[in-house]
DNA sequence: GTGAAAGCGCTAACAG
DNA sequence: CTGTTAGCGCTTTCAC
């Protein structure tokens, strides 16, 4: 099944079997010949070489995705099997390889640039400001789930704003007075547009953003006490929280004091882990950060710069997360 | 940098490059023309091409994973990252397709063939029986997470029946009396081999093992209602949960009476999502399914299979799972 | 010991 | 319209 013995099998040349076998044909090839060679090519069952096409072509139909110490987060594994999928649909193959410092992304990048990928995803998973190394650029390359501090590349992420945005108006359309945020006490640049959404939609609903109603905390006990102190001081009856760990600190408080969510308070999470998703998802609307979308996006953006260069200029995409439907606010009195 | 351009800078020929730059030039080669070949290679950054070798040799050192539809856990992600990270160590890249039904496999079989992997990891993300497809029959091929039915293959699984059984012994050393098992009314084959672990252990330890402690449930309300039903005929005052969700239960029951885990009842759960390890692990033991050791383990056998043929025979290997130990499961009283 | 030559499977000029 | 030729970067006999 190569080309060479289609040509033999049909009498025709090679060159007149490559350019029939990539459509190339059209008034090259006399039609006759060009039928007589895809019937035998299927008949053979014959599928091309790619790395041969590749050695000729430069052109390997692989992407790279560059990832930081992946284990960390169950979110990173759903970006890389997204832009996995993603690039699948394209035609295109990935080479994942994750890095742990500097000295070992370089030697990454080394290594798939020896594969001869053809474009690269940077991606670093807390969506923060960051450099695109300098030994990528000469390619095409989009960073996910970050931006690029001088623009000169795509990136894509997640749209913070809409989804702390989503989240309290699900919270004020369950009628809820007192909606309280509980965060994160690190800094994190997810947390910052959430937030904006969070006070943007307050003030819209002519609520004025009670800033003793924002509750960051780290974990375990200590943050356990915030929230309880939370509950005690401000009595909020809806919260919108930053991951699911944080949700279930208001999980907990809840329920040592016989409050049912979903009956006296409301609760909206972003969902990272579905833990909450799988127990009582019908009394918590979670919000998705909804990874495939992130990486099908950039998928999308990567073959465009490497199939049409210089056609579109670098931009921040922000992709709009979905809410799961399925869950309800209600509150209750 | 190819190997043209050092043969020519050092006035060699490109065979005695090559031969050179693979370590086969001992006793062929004199040593002070290698020695100059190697300099000027490390000099010129010279790295071989992949592609270009693999033309010749049909070796790739590419290695296939097939995992099906993959979205759906948070687990498949840490196997596929793992497997990639192992495979690297191994100096192999890996190719990653997910299929979601007979069909789409067989075409991703046959795109990774076209590729020229060296071998398969296939992979169900349920350890249970499955059959390797028979378009694998002729290449190198290691289940991952799943179980051959013919033992043709060797098989990489986590030691269900170790994780039930240290599961188990941590709460009896936290001097737990009524230890209950809360699982998935599922049938998964993943938790046959627990609650035997469970079950091992409690009788090891001159307690009878009485059914009406152990409690499988589904999601949500009901399994909810299950659990609170659990609490209060059963008073147990340990738990070893088959994961996440199971744990929640048993968290929000015991809250719901004012009882405090890691003080008056103990908890060890299988951590797949890591919300609790986030939230309370001090108090909360996990029992983790160390993917990362799985696919290291997969990774191992498959490439010896690739690299020595006809050595081994095939075997299922338990990887016993490790436990966090950052928990604790004391109880006062 | 070393190099010339063939060829892996494919593409791309360029003649005819 | 079609075939010849050259060559991508590498490995591998096989003469010298």
């Amino acid at each position: 099944m190569t080309m060479k013995e289609i040509a033999e099998q049909t009498g025709v040349s090679i060159s007149t079997v490559s350019l029939v076998l990539n459509g190339r044909d059209e008034g090259r090839v006399n039609p006759a010949l060009a039928k007589l060679v895809r019937n035998k090519a299927t008949e053979l069952g014959y599928k091309i070489n790619p790395l041969a096409r590749s050695l000729r072509t430069n052109k390997t139909r692989i992407l790279g995705f560059i990832s930081e110490e992946v284990a960390t987060t169950p979110y990173a594994g759903g970006i890389i099997l997204g832009a996995q999928d993603a690039a699948s649909t394209y035609g295109y193959m990935l080479f994942t390889v994750s890095t742990d410092g500097k000295a070992s992304e370089e030697n990454e990048i080394a290594t798939l640039k020896r594969y001869g990928v053809d474009g690269f995803f940077y991606s670093k998973m807390s969506n923060r400001i960051a450099h695109v190394p300098e030994s990528l650029n000469e390619y095409p390359v989009v960073m996910v789930d970050a931006t690029d501090h001088e623009n000169k590349v795509p990136s894509v992420e997640p749209d913070e704003f809409m989804i702390g945005y989503d989240a309290t108006i699900r919270l004020l359309q369950a009628d809820c007075k007192r909606i309280a945020y509980v965060g994160c006490a690190e800094n994190m640049i997810a947390q910052d547009g959430r937030l904006a959404g969070y006070r943007n939609a307050l003030q819209e609903a002519g609520h004025n953003a009670d800033p003793s109603l924002v509750c960051n905390v780290l974990n375990n006990g200590p943050a356990l006490r915030a929230v309880d102190k939370l509950f005690d001081d401000e009595h909020p009856d809806g919260f919108f929280c930053f991951n699911d760990a944080r949700a279930w600190y208001v999980y907990e408080c809840a329920a040592r004091r016989g409050l049912t969510v979903g009956k006296d308070i409301s609760v909206v999470g972003v969902d990272n882990h579905r833990v909450f998703a799988e127990t009582l998802e019908p009394q918590l609307t979670t919000v998705e950060q909804d990874a495939f979308k992130i990486s099908r996006e950039a998928a999308r953006k990567l073959v465009h710069l490497i199939e049409q260069p210089r056609t579109t200029l670098p931009e921040i995409v922000s992709v709009p997360c979905r809410l799961i439907t399925g869950g309800t606010v209600a509150r209750l009195a």
